[in-house]
DNA sequence: AATTAAATTTAGACAAATCTAAAAATAATA
DNA sequence: TATTATTTTTAGATTTGTCTAAATTTAATT
């Protein structure tokens, strides 16, 4: 059965949504994809008579093993590319998203494994989120909040929280990416702002919604 | 502006059948679509009003300047794409065509710059079709027909007149893609079929029809 | 030139995905 | 518990791209 672009949009939007345990809620997911509450009721029948999820009306939804399996698949694909882009084509790691999510809908089985393997199999996109395997398996994360890490403990920056815009921008201006390599110096509590060091370069404090922001591995 | 897939569609077909100086037929075009000629109509009337193409009901349609120029577009995608599945997937080059269908249209300009610049700017794509360049031009191919190739003269497999899956799978049984090296020993004028030899191998006979499906260049 | 045949267009309908406005169910609060 | 407020669903309309069947135009043939 194969599926069209905006039902692939829903599903990969419930997954996203229901990491907790409650269901997702129709106007989560209008928020999340810009559309409007009556127009998720009628996708989500519909999407329930494939059998992707259950749903009951007013109480949410939450996706079926089947639902779950093509998430990880869409997932799979969108960051195998961004891979691809940053790797491969020398894209920044912050403008690879948009583009992702149209390259993520290609339905090529045999081109997802033969890139898969000509990128040497990754386990984590440039964002730091890990890449699930043909089987749908994921890396576990050992990530951490930056605003956990004890102080003066290196640790390498190995996620982002959000893919907005203005976070990518921000980290930009101040040259913090992926793998880069920092210790916390202070924190205050004033403003839960956070001072950091990165090697070769001076300490400066960012802010406590920033350092939420990121995820660190220590080293 | 943007376009949608089926817009993108329409204008490839329409530019890929108005190679001669006639004007396309709605009948035609439903036809290399399959699609019926009431929906060619429909859609005609559309494409106009944007400017792409100029038409008049009962007399066809020929592209404007601007929808040549996105004609050359897509086909310059289409034809990267394959490439890169061939030279950097190791795709064989008869199975690319149906991916390329769909990556053809991911809309992003910075992705075609790159991946040209990434493949080393390639001329032609693994069928041996030209590749239009950023600007809409192509190299000129000196081609001929197979069956025009004068006796003994050794020539190299460059192009090939279609892309059935039923040519590219009786190719695939005789060893001949492009790239490889042959000359014509006999042409027997009953069936108009000729013998060919390929390098270390014996020679043999190929039917009036596949010859004409082959266009090769002399080395 | 008149008639038949073929190609093309119109008219009206349909499915997918969306929307607005109104109704119904659930949750929150007095 | 009764009453608001919020969330969600229904009902009906819209857009895009398609279809069938009928009408029109052009081409072919007698």
């Amino acid at each position: 059965m194969s599926f069209s672009i905006t039902e692939e949009n829903y599903i990969k939007a419930i997954f996203h949504l229901q990491q907790g345990d409650e269901n997702v809620s129709t106007n989560e997911l209008a928020a999340e994809l810009h559309t409007k509450a009556a127009s998720v009721t009628d996708m989500l029948k519909k999407l329930k008579a494939k059998k992707l999820l259950s749903y009951e009306r007013y109480k949410g939804v939450r996706l079926s093993a089947e639902g779950k399996k093509l998430a990880l698949g869409i997932v799979r694909k969108h960051r195998l590319w961004e891979f691809f882009l940053v790797d491969t084509l020398q894209f920044g790691w912050d403008e690879v998203h948009d583009v992702a999510e149209e390259l993520e809908h290609i339905s090529s089985k045999k081109l997802v494994e033969k890139l898969d393997a000509f990128l040497g199999h990754p386990k984590f996109d440039p964002h730091g989120d890990p890449i699930p395997d043909s089987h749908g398996k994921m890396a576990v994360q050992q990530h951490i909040n930056l605003i956990d890490l004890a102080l003066n403990k290196i640790a390498e920056v190995s996620g982002v929280g959000s893919q907005s815009t203005e976070l990518l921008e921000l980290l930009k201006h101040k040259h913090i990416g992926i793998g880069t390599k920092l210790e916390v110096k202070r924190k205050f509590s004033f403003d839960h702002s956070i001072e950091i060091k990165i090697k070769n370069q001076n300490a400066f404090t960012i802010s406590q919604q920033l350092a939420q922001a990121l995820f660190v591995k220590t080293v």
